[in-house]
DNA sequence: CATAATTATGAGCAAATATTCAGGTCTTGC
DNA sequence: GCAAGACCTGAATATTTGCTCATAATTATG
């Protein structure tokens, strides 16, 4: 139930195909059975069952449950991450409002296949200091990297680009989020548009 | 662990002052408990323990722990409605920023007290059925009035104002609750002008 | 003061759940 | 084809945690 790591090292390193078959398996299954269950209401039997492995295979290759959701939570962040860079590089230069159509897309994109998941993520899972730190420094950068557009970009007039930067980031994340994985799901075309349309205007003044 | 209210009624009626006493004692130490632990974490002993009382005493005047954060809940919703209130007499008619200043101001207050305490309630809350009705319909009605409002108001220029309103309301919830409970909170104030401004850009296009 | 009613206590029960381990089954390399 | 290591199994164990109940302490009542 804490969050202390009692083992680092996750117990074995798979050296056959089917080891990583099963690595995988677990991965996939809880995904799916947090999603649905919540963390707390998402056991490892459940999710051994859901896999269709026995629960002494789960822990050859997982310490415990904190770090099957941890694994989840950096893999989504490295994702996250990724997308983060590859609009950068793709952005520069431009209208403002292309380079959040960008953000804004790849936002939703990622989010499309496990949208449960990803809020029992960040709303629900133990809050080791590794992975928190690794989200906090995530958002940071993007932050940052906001900031410093927002304050080159000639089109861009709001004054307390600090905190426009962190509306934005907050916004965006959360929003899609939540209305990705509501139970009744907006239309992602529009989100788009109007959450673009929302950011764009706000920074024109 | 499950959201089965096996007993609907509290345990007693409180009959004495120290009772009384009791119960809010419980009820303060509950949240700051699950503000700091979460909901799954925050047992019912360690309640107990911050409170000051045995475990027995919590189990007098509460059914089960879920009823605990139930009332918590109710508590918050019902602050919530009455500003909603009063903000949509005190507002009309007037430009549509003061009216997004009047409610993001109101948002704000009303989670300065206990902001981590929210984000539990919110976020990871048992859905009892009435309480995710009592939800549903706040936010449900809080979008109609906004709709309505967009609809109507001579400097709106959005035209999906169903998505709008739904953008509006999640908006302001969700960022707030994030901002405020934040490790580095930002300055409300900043929020506040920052947020209406991205508001009212937003509608007037 | 005496009796009843109310409130408080906390060791311990029961159920749920994470985790282990002794002993099987499958793969690989020779 | 046969060891040796890798992998899998699942009943059993350890731990956590919501919750009870017999008993004691406090307060109201007359």
């Amino acid at each position: 139930m804490s969050s202390d790591q009692r083992r680092i090292q996750p117990r074995k390193q798979p050296r056959q195909v089917r080891a990583e078959l099963t690595r995988q398996r677990i991965l996939t299954a809880a995904a799916h059975v947090f999603g649905e269950h919540g963390y707390a209401a998402g056991t490892t039997n459940r999710i051994a069952e859901r896999a269709g492995i026995s629960i002494g295979s789960l822990y050859q290759y997982f310490p415990n449950k904190d770090a099957i959701l941890a694994e989840l939570l950096v893999r989504h962040l490295d994702d996250g991450a990724a997308i983060a860079e590859r609009v950068q590089r793709e952005a520069l230069p431009g209208p403002i409002e292309e380079i959040f159509r960008l953000f804004v897309r790849g936002a939703i994109e990622s989010h499309l296949d496990e949208p449960r998941l990803l809020r029992v993520l960040l709303e629900q899972a133990p809050k080791s200091n590794d992975v928190l730190e690794r989200v906090e420094r995530l958002k940071t950068d993007l932050a940052a990297y906001l900031r410093a557009l927002l304050d080159e970009h000639p089109e861009v007039r709001v004054t307390d680009t600090e905190t426009a930067a962190r509306l934005i980031v907050t916004t965006v994340e959360l929003v899609i989020h939540q209305l990705v994985a509501d139970h009744e799901p907006v239309d992602t075309g529009c989100l788009e548009t109007e959450l673009v349309a929302m950011l764009t205007r706000y920074v024109k003044g």
